[in-house]
RNA sequence: GCGCGCUUAGCUCAGUGGUAGAGCACUUCCUUCACACGGAAGGGGUCGCAGGUUCAAAUCCUGCAGCGCGCACCA
């Protein structure tokens, strides 16, 4: 057994073990083990991603619930992954490939050149977070190792898109969508990301028109807009038919200034004459409520913003090409200098910013695929009756409120890095057939394959409703091409559409591998809530529609972190730390111990490296714990003799079954930081503070001199192999590395039956709580708590005494003890040598010199005799103190037995704990008034 | 507007009916042979406010206030 190093150190301990778990295949599963099954899924990172808090704590919590399975005699698949993240991966690539100078925009290399470049970017940089999650110490299933577009899981991916497809549940539309410029893709709702924002709201003249069409010199309709640019393609104004200001109003028109063009003015429901001026500006091409009511009431549609956010050619000469912030200045001025803006207000409003680019969306009218969720209702019914869990529950309610409200989804994507939507069209059919009977412009599908952007600055109503979704010969839904003269729609799927395949894709369905029977449903999912829609609701009902059957039981969700200020993590704020730094500083079961304690189930975590500092000093202390036992020497010792066991010990092992049952608990509620303090609680508190000073008492070398001491020193060292072993076990899901490290140095790997090719804590027992046999083989009373509480009392007493005393802590004392009853000789060493006192003498008749200061507890007095030092009047001070302070105590005991309907109706426990407590301190008082007393007298 | 969460020691948070707790920070003492990444002893809280239920409320109910987060088409 080699000998332990003083401190801790983890960097050299880490990766050893690391290897030697890969090298024995600790972390890989097989499917045809008889063992009961346990799986989670990990929430793939970004395959360009690093490393950051949020996926300490995801992945932190992944890995303890994993190797508390394995402990528990589980077979457990954790399965690894990497998402390809279309929009992000993309930005991010296109910037790089910006950066080096080899393409200003990406239509400038092409689609070919660009994917290469991005799978050459995949192959350099998606490993990194894997070498990371490693780093951690995670135990994932790393031969399982899946990517969103690994061959196999890409087919299964166009595999659904076609039998949704199939199913009626995919189809082609032209609708309003959100549109990000910067990105210049459409966006799903989801990704659209509301904030506040203090902007103007504009009231805008417009001429009315006579019944000739000439502008009228003093009448004016007034809108109100935030938008002040969209007005050069309205295409009418409406008003409430209620509303009796304008009763007169619809059917006639007015003059759009600027474009110099007769709209006319409508009357709709929507319009709510209690805002603005109660009359609206119609802009059908760029508002969601424009649009509906332009199909309502037969509008034309003006595209006057291009997809990049420039002003199209239809915006007029004196607009087109600006940026639409630009516009909205350009039109402002324009206005103010022709007399027609009314005013302007300061208003606050929500704007619609994309998640990714963050920059703000714009509606716009384009072709793109939508999905009507599949198996909404199951997937409803699965969480609000419970057959899965959330954790914390509430988010059941939030789920429950966007299932109810489930809109479809708008899965394509304008981009190029992802799986591109299964869709054929016809080409000959498109440049008009080998007959040319359709020119090409007329064709239906003549936008989807015109190269973008094609924004079409009239696009009519009428053609909108074209549908040749179901026209074999213009369009095949299939994974393969259907041959020459065929060619692919050019957009890829959300990244969320492949994404909620994840749970069966990445286990080889469709096929029916062993993996997924053994391994699916999974067990828990671990994730955040700010994606329960983008992904967990989707996985759901993908695995409702696909497997028939829910993809896991219990979801656990993350809080999110913040810094210690409440801010979240940002790269502009530099407040967020780099792991791998804070492994490297502090070792990764620091990390994870300080992440985990302070992170309470379903609230925000806020970060603080203390936490972190904490967390390696508490590792230290595991370290010089394991580290006593070894310098005790012997061998690892195995059997306990009940009859050598002592108070102490007895504590001590009710102790440890008392933390067993709280983290018990504590796991079964997923209470992960309860669990950590517990331990921390248990180990620190009461093992090395008390438990280990007091069995040094027993272990002290010079105790060999008894006949009797070397079979209690043996029997101490069992109860210290026993603690630590169950100890080590406990704490090894929240700190693998340190843990296998001490379960080897200490011999215990030597114990367990060989697993795995190898000895290792991986697989050792999850701690039970004591049962009953052993319970009452060791006799392990329930009293010995409190009596071995009382002990401790007097000591902690004592040392309260040398501190008022002034007395220097390493200055050895002689104490005098006046007990209450009768004293085993081991009390008065382990008093002693807790006291650091010279001698602890026993007289029941001690009469102390006046002034010598007294402490008084339950197993009786402690005198500190100060030759020629009394403080008499200190000593009255600190006596008349305590007084007090038990008069209050009885004062607060009497009043609750005093009330006779306390004494009525408090159950029969309650009210003797109060009479027992109150007896209590009367006694106190009796024996600190004595003292007083004799003091005084 | 609707929904959810939070409000307890200087800070961050546990505590969900029966004597107010932890970590950090603070004060004093100590390098005594596991650990100064340590030990010992302390100081510090009318549990956001107001009502109610109860023998008993930090804890349950109602209302209010402040902060935070979701969702929602008010131009």
């Amino acid at each position: 057994m080699a000998e332990i190093s003083k401190a801790y150190e983890p960097q050299a301990v880490e990766e050893k073990w690391y290897d030697f778990w890969l090298k024995q295949n600790c972390f890989t599963a097989d499917p045809k083990s008889p063992k009961p099954a346990y799986s989670i899924v990990i929430p793939p990172p970004n395959v360009t991603g690093m490393l950051h808090l949020g996926h300490v704590l995801n992945n932190t919590i992944q890995d303890i619930l994993a190797r508390k399975a394995r402990m528990e005699g589980k077979e457990v698949l954790w399965l690894p992954g990497t998402d390809h993240a279309g929009i992000a991966t993309q930005a991010v690539v296109e910037r790089a490939l910006r950066k080096e100078g080899v393409m200003k925009h990406r239509e400038d290399i092409g689609r070919e050149k660009f994917l290469e470049f991005a799978w050459a970017w995949k192959e350099k940089h998606g490993g990194l977070i894997i070498q990371q999650l490693q780093k951690l110490g995670c135990s994932c299933d790393w031969s399982r190792l899946r990517f969103t577009m690994d061959p196999a899981y890409s087919q299964c991916v166009q595999k659904v898109f076609v039998e949704l497809y199939k199913k009626g549940l995919i189809y082609r539309g032209k609708r309003m969508v959100n549109w990000d410029p910067a990105a210049q893709t459409a966006l799903s709702d989801e990704e659209v990301e509301m904030t506040e924002e203090k902007g103007q709201l504009w009231h805008l003249k417009y001429p009315l028109l006579d019944a000739k069409g000439k502008p009228l010199a003093n009448e004016f309709v007034v809108v109100a807009t935030t938008r002040p640019e969209t007005m050069l393609g309205d295409e009418a104004v409406a008003v409430n038919p209620n509303d009796p200001r304008y009763a007169g109003l619809p059917g006639r028109r007015c003059l759009l200034p600027l474009q110099n063009k007769s709209i006319p003015i409508i009357a709709d429901d929507f319009v709510d004459p209690k805002f603005g001026t109660g009359c609206v500006k119609v802009t059908p091409a760029h508002d969601p409520n424009d649009y509906a009511m332009a199909l309502r009431h037969n509008l034309p549609l003006t595209v006057i913003i291009a997809p990049n956010g420039d002003m199209t050619a239809a915006a007029g000469e004196d607009f087109a090409g600006l940026d639409r912030m630009e516009a909205r200045k350009a039109v402002v001025e324009e206005l103010t200098g022709q007399g027609l803006l009314l005013k302007v207000e300061d208003y606050t409003h929500n704007v619609g910013y994309s998640q990714r680019s963050h920059v703000p969306i714009e509606p716009y009218l384009s072709e793109q695929w939508f999905l009507k969720y599949p198996s909404v209702e199951s997937s409803t019914r699965a969480v609000e009756d419970g057959g899965i869990a959330f954790h914390p529950e509430r988010w059941s309610k939030t789920y429950s409120h966007w299932m109810q409200n489930i809109k479809d989804w708008c899965i394509s994507r304008q981009l190029w890095w992802g799986h591109r939507v299964p869709v054929w069209y016809n080409r000959w059919s498109l440049e008009g057939g080998p007959g040319g009977k359709n020119p090409p412009e007329a064709h239906p599908l003549a936008e989807k394959l015109a190269p973008r952007p094609s924004p079409d600055p009239q696009v009519s109503i009428a053609n909108l409703s074209s549908d040749v979704n179901s026209n074999q010969d213009l369009i095949r839904v299939q994974s393969d091409s259907p041959g020459p003269g065929w060619e692919q729609d050019p957009d890829v799927l959300d990244t969320w559409f492949s994404s909620w395949l994840w749970p069966f894709a990445t286990m080889g369905w469709p096929e029916q591998t062993d993996t997924l029977k053994k391994f699916y449903p999974t067990s828990d999912l671990v994730t955040g809530p700010d994606i329960i829609f983008f992904w967990v609701a989707r996985m759901i009902m993908a695995g409702f529609e696909f497997m028939g059957e829910l993809p896991f039981r219990n979801v656990y969700f993350t809080g999110i972190i913040r810094d210690k200020l409440g801010r979240k993590m940002s790269k502009s704020l530099g407040n967020s730390p780099d792991p791998l730094e804070l492994i490297a500083t502090y070792g990764a079961d620091a990390l994870r111990f300080g992440t985990m304690r302070s992170a309470p189930l379903g609230q925000d975590v806020l970060f603080d490296e203390k936490d972190v500092e904490l967390g390696r000093n508490f590792c230290n202390k595991l370290w010089n714990a394991c580290r006593f036992r070894q310098m005790q020497g012997g061998e690892v010792q195995g059997e306990i003799v009940p009859e050598l066991l002592n108070g102490y010990d007895k504590w001590i092992l009710l102790k440890l079954d008392q933390a067993i049952r709280e983290i018990t608990t504590a796991f079964a509620e997923y209470r992960f930081n309860e669990a950590t303090q517990t331990l921390y609680r248990f180990f620190w508190s009461e093992y090395c503070d008390w438990y280990v000073e007091a069995s040094k008492a027993s272990l002290a070398p010079k105790a060999s001199a008894d006949p009797a001491a070397e079979p209690r020193r043996a029997n101490t060292l069992a109860v210290l192999d026993f603690v630590l072993s169950h100890t080590l076990r406990l704490f090894h899901p929240f700190l693998p590395f340190i843990t296998e490290e001490l379960w080897h140095g200490l011999g215990y790997a030597q114990d367990m039956p060989q697993q795995q090719g190898g000895q290792t804590i991986l697989f050792a027992p999850w701690p039970k709580a004591l049962d009953q046999d052993f319970v009452a083989h060791y006799g392990l009373d329930a009293c010995y708590l409190d009596i071995v509480n009382a002990k401790f009392e007097i000591i902690t007493q004592g040392r309260n005494l040398r501190r008022e005393a002034n007395l220097p802590a390493g200055k050895k004392v002689k104490f005098v003890f006046k007990p209450a009853g009768a004293v085993p000789p081991q009390d008065l060493e382990v008093m002693k040598l807790l006291l650091n006192a010279e001698a602890v003498e026993v007289d029941p008749n001690y009469q102390p010199p006046k002034g010598t200061p007294v402490v008084h507890a339950a197993l009786g007095e402690l005198h500190l005799p100060l030759e020629g030092q009394v403080d008499k009047a200190a000593e009255a001070a600190r006596l008349s103190k305590e007084l007090k302070n038990i008069e209050a105590e009885i004062a607060k005991a009497r009043q609750k037995l005093d009330n006779p309907n306390f004494t009525a109706k408090a159950p029969p426990h309650v009210l003797q704990e109060h009479q027992q407590r109150l007896a209590e301190w009367q006694t106190k008082r009796d024996r600190v008034k004595a003292s007083l007393d004799a003091l005084n007298g």
